[in-house]
DNA sequence: GTGAAAGCGCTAACAG
DNA sequence: CTGTTAGCGCTTTCAC
């Protein structure tokens, strides 16, 4: 058959006349051999094409060189460029990462992780799902000894470490700047308030309107989910309840896009009618009409924090005391929310 | 030491007074353990916690249950959504998955390989760079008896299969909507001809043109890549050049968009100016302004299929065919090129 | 039905 | 500097 099984360390160790030991080694730039040598056995197996087994290495030395990566979700611009950051990081660090995608699944995430455990992964980093509440596997993990990072969406959770962006303050620049802008009248789709960005992103909202004396109507922070669908239904009941808010501010972009969606439906105007902001930035934010002013979330910065923090925690797995990086957003406005109140309403005269 | 060494068979073998091929068995359902030890097996298993060991389970059984991907990018529509839709058809199946980001760098690409083959997985499939144009790491891999599948960006190379959309036809389609428009001066923004798709969606543009008789200047058929920067270099020489075409068909939507900022930064207007239609959508075409026509590829599709492929190519390793399969494409039609051209001129007077 | 023996491919610890 | 000895934790024969 061709599929002859894989070429091993012993059968380039045969071909030189050296133990498999010496091999192992001089692959592996163990100091304990030669220059020759070492030069020599690269050079067969090279030759030969030796493909090192992982799982045979790992299992004697009980490292893998991995980190295990749970997301709720792939194609959303917050965690494509997330998870390309993790990789990027990863990869200049010289470890793998195994990614899975709970798909805002409680049970996937929880299989996922037993399988990254399985896996004998070094470390994990994790961003749970809309739903996710029972600590109980994650216990698992710390049980096990394995590094655990949280980024973005949270666990409260002693023992481990978190990286997230200030969801609060962003959201209360966001709010702050329409304040100024003149309007009064805020409504949130604030997504859920169970999971640290949602509830987080809806204090910062309260803290803008208590700083500025501005009431709070209950019918307008509306909660719904992270989606588009849910800026779509959102803004529709807003709608129906016949009592429109001037300003809008959106959890996730994909909420506000669920909200032009139904703007444009409706047949009314950004900003004439309703104004918006979001939390969250995306490659098209600007290309889309009127461009979408936002808070800005690094997510690059985001992923270089999560995977350093892990790999920091794998080296000195002893000492380690969890850490918990908040890391700043910046506003970026572009066409809404950028025109004064009082000169919108002139214009629409 | 809280740290203590993970659980093996051995540990609950001991528990439970049978011999760790018992537990082995009973854990994996092998029939030839009764029902009652089995349950017990698992019950105890369950309540000590015990997380099996896949390097050592798939060291011994040279299988690991995992598909390698490569892909050059994360953080763009059109992968990301078959990133997607490969974890979720792997993950049906009981498959998992490897992904590694190449950035689009053939170093990385093949160190990444590499290090799938290192990982034994049982199946790769690979969407290559830009830029890749050595095959000597796929020989390798080949050489190795692993599967192997190109999606979407592929290389030619027998004994290996293939899933791609219909790169040719879709661009055919959409050019022929544009001619029958009213358009002539047709342009292509068409990336690099060296890849299958560039060369493909090229292939389509000029089917079409010779199709109804027009001709193919070669100052409008430019290449410079699949990113935004492409577009917005490409439309800006076009401008510089004082002979702008009717319509644009942009080999990517990230290329449309970097249409589309350097139209609004020169002034001009889409339609009036210029008209474009792309290749590839994305969650956002939609919401820009104006809403931007496209070629749509099934990306879920393209994913279910390269899954399906590799996983039965593993299952029947010595009776496979490669397989091409090309998968259609159809036109969304939003509002650049929708206006009969000679509507569009009275309007613009 | 169950288990003892052997080995997957590699590395760690120690001896030479 | 090099090699021997023992596993890593699991699965695979093949007896019993």
């Amino acid at each position: 058959m061709n599929k002859k099984s894989h070429l091993t360390l012993g059968d380039i160790a045969k071909q030189l006349n050296v133990s498999t030991v010496t091999v192992s080694k001089a692959l592996r730039g163990h100091p304990d051999i030669s220059k020759e040598t070492a030069q020599l056995v690269k050079k067969v197996a090279q030759e030969l094409g030796y493909t090192p087994n992982y799982m045979a290495r790992n299992l004697s030395s009980k490292k893998s060189f991995a980190i295990g990566v749970v997301v709720p979700k792939v194609a959303h611009f917050f965690f494509s460029s997330l998870i390309e950051s993790i990789y990027d990081t990863a990869f200049h660090n010289n470890y793998e990462i195994i990614l899975t995608v709970s798909q805002e699944n409680v049970e996937r995430e929880i299989k996922h992780i037993e399988s990254l455990l399985a896996m004998r992964v070094d470390g994990l980093i994790v961003s749970v799902t809309q739903q996710t509440r029972d600590r109980a596997i994650f216990e698992k993990v710390k049980k096990q000894g394995i590094p655990l990072t949280f980024v973005d969406r949270v666990l409260d959770m002693p023992g481990t470490s978190t990286v997230t962006v200030d969801d609060r303050g962003g959201t209360f620049k966001a709010i702050e700047h329409a304040i100024n802008l003149g309007y009064t009248k805020i409504a949130q789709l604030a997504g859920y308030p169970e999971i640290n960005i949602g509830l987080n992103r809806y204090l910062g909202f309260e803290d803008a309107m208590k700083k500025y004396g501005l009431p709070i109507n209950r019918d307008w922070v509306i909660y719904g989910g992270f989606g588009e669908d849910a800026g779509y239904n959102g803004f529709m009941n807003l709608y129906k309840s016949g009592n429109l808010p001037e300003f809008i501010f959106a959890v996730t972009y994909p909420v506000a896009l669920g909200v032009y969606a139904a703007v444009d439906e409706l047949g009314l105007k950004i900003p004439g009618d309703i104004d918006i902001m979001c939390f969250g930035n995306s490659d098209v934010n600007r290309f889309i009409s009127p461009s979408l002013s936002c808070v800005n979330q690094p997510t690059e910065k985001l992923g270089n924090i999560a995977v350093e923090m892990t790999l920091n925690q794998i080296k000195n797995i002893d000492s380690f005391e969890p850490q918990h990086i908040e890391v700043p957003t910046e506003l970026i406005l572009r066409e809404t929310c950028s025109v004064f109140k009082k000169n919108l309403e002139k214009k629409s005269i």
